[in-house]
DNA sequence: CCCTTCACGCGAACCGGTTCGACAACTGGC
DNA sequence: GCCAGTTGTCGAACCGGTTCGCGTGAAGGG
């Protein structure tokens, strides 16, 4: 079932059934024809790899995500599934890529061995070493967030900063005076990563304009360590009335925290943060946020590297969003007597 | 950077550098350091799409999952995570292939034009075309889930019918009368999904076995339905003790719908079912479950379906995994006066 | 009626690896 | 001293597509 035997079969040579197939030269309707029955019949298709080998191109994307050993996080799902579909569309398919602690062997893999023809990077650190290298080599990449100094790279990323602002706007709006920030594990911070890292900027600033009382804590990406780190924070300062989080997986311990210290969620306590919509609606009460809006950043990235790989010499583009925070049951007014809450038990 | 390039520079033939990297033939020390050399120096890797045209094999699986539109779920994503690691392990790519609507387009990509020498199968319907199609052709696949005719398929499973008899079996010990069930989508039902059919065979059965009242309700995948539908359990019988959900998605939306009813988790109401563990550890209360080792069956589905790339001929392998109930907080006993609970407002 | 033009199809080369058969040089047995 | 076996290397063929240059027959212009 290779292009010989199909040329076999109609009559004509390889080159003929490969010019009918691909339209890049004229061929008469008749052996068209004759050659789309064969082909019909015995269900064939090219061969990809030779295909690839001839023309240098794999339409394969590549998604390097996170290392396993993290815990994912439902809006890297939303990437995932996003950017897959999107691909689909342009019809790419897409190659999975662990970017590890041995971030060489599998991305070598992908980009030395010609794998795919362009990638997109999730989780992006202020200083990127993987998209250093790229860079370097020029090879084509859309990053998912970016980095330090972006200017020169293709990117869809959201504004942290004026989004972990506008989440402390909001609170500070609401009357709050004595706030938290639950930020991501004190290792995504030090590795660099952006999320973490101008959120906390946006909220350090946006609390000192408004004049705000506010701790930044760091908690891991899990249920526990939410439900740990809200015990924290209600020791250290018991008076606080509002806490903003960066860390999606966090939030579902971090009101397991606040029901075990007898805070009611909005009444006694209001919850803001950044979360992938989806999954602030899933907690209950279900969470007023600054919605990422992951379906559209995956679409956007592959258009983007779709687009560097048709005109290979374009400047680069990118997409900054700034999603407004979605209403939702989390939040509400801070008491009028600021002072410790309901009594924490005993 | 290709082959003939690194053997000119070593001053050897294409076929010994061949030989040098797959130690297939003996080569000299000499001749091997000397192409090392020349090969660390300008940090040469073989194209794989010449390498797979070659010897037929892509060192790629496939990873078909659920079509974009259905909400995606923790559970998958645990998967997904689990089987890219298991795949790095044994030096294979993961290829992602939404298997949507035109199941053809994206299936028939990866089979026909070879992109994968295998395929892991997710979301398995009882009477799966897809699987049919594969056993047709002899093609490597390994199904998470299985079939109504398993026998001669190679999968890794979840004993989804004891699993559910069990979640029933631990309500009735704790003296509840009257349950539910959440199950998936009608949608998904009527699709074939065989979760949600043996997981209602065996709720249904250990229900009539321990004499137990019970009702069973499709919810849509997403937190909102969850709410509506414990809304629906409570008005058809508000005595109504407890539910068992095989619907991850929604277990937000029902505690939501709990809480909005004012039934106290676990106290005046019990909540378990199937869930993957880590996100059975994200709600509030933690949810009493029978924990999905999402984790562990990607891993498995890799190791499987490595051995039979490796051992064409080998017979069909599976593994029926039933985890244990892990008990966490989510359920407690019946009150002894088993009439409605509090009231329903108003 | 001759010469150009064009549509159509063919053969060969190429992409970058792998693998087979052949062969030279060296080793060792008898 | 000859033959058998081993070791190391090479050239050529092959995997299954794509693409370039050329040839042929028919159409069209003068």
């Amino acid at each position: 079932m290779n292009i010989g035997e199909i040329a076999r079969r109609a009559g004509v040579s390889r080159s003929t059934v490969s010019y009918a197939l691909s339209g890049k030269r004229p061929v008469s309707d008749d052996t068209r024809q004759k050659i789309q029955r064969v082909i019909d019949e015995l269900g064939y298709r090219p061969n990809a790899s030779a295909r690839a080998l001839a023309n240098g191109r794999t339409s394969t994307l590549g998604l390097v995500f996170p290392p396993a050993g993290t815990h994912y996080t439902g809006m890297q799902l939303d990437f995932i599934g996003s950017v897959v579909e999107a691909a689909a569309a342009y019809d790419y398919d897409v190659l999975l890529s662990p970017s590890g602690a041995d971030s060489d062997r599998s991305f070598q893999r992908l980009l030395g061995e010609r794998r795919v023809d362009g990638a997109i990077l999730m989780e992006i650190r202020l200083q990127d070493d993987r998209i250093d290298h790229l860079v370097a080599e020029n090879f084509p990449a859309v990053c998912i967030g970016r980095t330090a100094q972006p200017d020169g790279d293709w990117w869809v990323g959201l504004d942290h900063t004026a989004l972990a602002a506008a989440c402390v706007d909001h609170l500070a709006d609401l009357g709050h005076r004595r706030i938290a920030l639950v930020n991501r594990p004190e290792r995504m911070l030090r590795a660099g990563y952006e999320s973490a890292h101008r959120g906390l900027d946006g909220f350090t600033k946006a609390a000192a304009e408004r004049g705000l009382t506010a701790r930044t804590y760091n908690c891991g990406d899990d249920a526990p360590s939410g439900q740990v780190c809200v015990e924290q924070i209600l020791h250290d300062d018991p008076a606080t009335t509002a806490l903003v989080t960066l860390n999606e997986a966090a939030l579902g311990g971090i009101y397991r925290g606040l029901a075990a210290a007898g805070r009611h969620v909005p009444r006694d306590f209001s919850v803001t943060g950044v979360v992938a919509g989806r999954w602030a609606e899933t907690v209950t009460p279900q969470l007023t946020a600054a919605d990422v809006p992951a379906e559209q950043m995956g679409h956007l990235a592959v258009e983007l590297l779709v687009e560097r790989l048709d005109h290979p010499e374009a400047a680069p583009h990118h997409h900054l969003l700034a999603p407004p925070i979605s209403l939702r049951a989390s939040t509400g007014p801070a008491h009028t007597h600021p002072d410790a809450g309901p009594g924490s038990n005993a």
